[in-house]
DNA sequence: TACCAGGTGTGGC
DNA sequence: GCCACACATGGT
């Protein structure tokens, strides 16, 4: 295992963790966390104004913790929007990771129309039934090894009316994904709407998430209650308006004004502007 | 007890 | 194309 650091002024492992784009992490008993991507995992704690991480593949949670990428310049940008000025100072130490396409698509899948608590568990438990052991943990199920489970085995993990969704999706997969073009957001978000259970919003998560393609907005229940107005009354409108807005920091400013709204229980697009 | 949660699929128009 | 509605599950 080797250990390694990194600036905690634009890291807050917390924020970075609990901002709900992520949900195979837990808490450790030295008040640090453990946060485990595909069949690795990495443990992380502060130290000062150090991050302390620890893992076994230490260029792949560099470039998962987008180590190389300065939050500093997008928080700047961000913070000269008025209306993004309170969220961006209240979770500026949130980082987009850089987490791997495969495992995104099925996480949010499951993440459609449901609570985080609840998405949690039922990854975890997909991880450890399905999931190679990797000795104290196991890893993100495979393709080969989700493929195994029927519909009902699936529903036995508590994933209601997902499960055809991940059981019809685990077989379209390679088709979708050989269709995905990096350069063209459209075209790969238009791509992803073929898999079962994948709508515009889960499309754009897998899109900020699974591929770091920023130029993204996706509009769940928390973005529509704290940006709706008169104009903007449908999610379609309101994730037209920030993209054009915000540009290749969309998806950044998705998710300082998701955390704010969330963590704070916003309501209304008053609330946020009452900062 | 209704309502909510990082919404989507389906059928009717 | 848009709209209304159903939908598993667990928490409040």
């Amino acid at each position: 295992m080797r250990t390694w650091t990194a600036d905690a002024e634009f890291f807050d492992i917390k924020q970075t963790l609990e901002c709900g784009q992520v949900f195979r992490f837990k808490k450790t008993d030295d008040g640090g966390y453990v946060i485990h991507s595909l069949d690795k995992r990495c443990f992380l704690r502060k130290e000062g104004d150090k991050i302390i991480l620890s893992s076994d593949d230490e260029d792949y949670f560099r470039n998962y913790f987008d180590l190389d990428t300065d939050y500093g310049a997008i928080t700047s940008r961000l913070s000269a929007f008025p209306e993004l000025t309170a969220a961006v100072n209240f979770g500026k130490g949130i980082r987009i990771l850089r987490q791997d396409f495969y495992e995104a698509v099925f996480s949010f899948i499951v993440s459609a129309n449901n609570n985080i608590g609840r998405i949690k568990g039922i990854i975890e438990r997909l991880c450890d039934v399905y999931g190679t052991d990797c000795g104290g943990y196991h890893a993100f199920p495979k393709a080969d090894q989700l493929s195994l489970a029927t519909v009902e085995q699936l529903k036995q993990l508590g994933l209601g009316y997902r499960a055809q969704y991940i059981y019809d999706s685990v077989r379209e997969f390679p088709s979708v994904a050989a269709g995905i073009d990096l350069t063209d957001a459209d075209k790969t978000h238009k791509k992803l709407l073929e898999l079962k259970g994948v709508g515009p919003k889960v499309a754009d998560c897998i899109v900020l998430f699974g591929l770091h393609i920023t130029r993204s907005y996706p509009v769940d229940t928390w973005i529509f209650k704290a940006n709706a107005t008169d104009a903007l009354n449908t999610p379609q409108k309101v994730r037209d308006y920030f993209l054009s807005r915000y540009g290749e920091d969309a998806g950044f400013a998705q998710q300082y004004v998701f955390y704010y709204a969330r963590e704070n229980r916003i309501s209304s697009t008053a609330d946020i502007k009452a900062g």
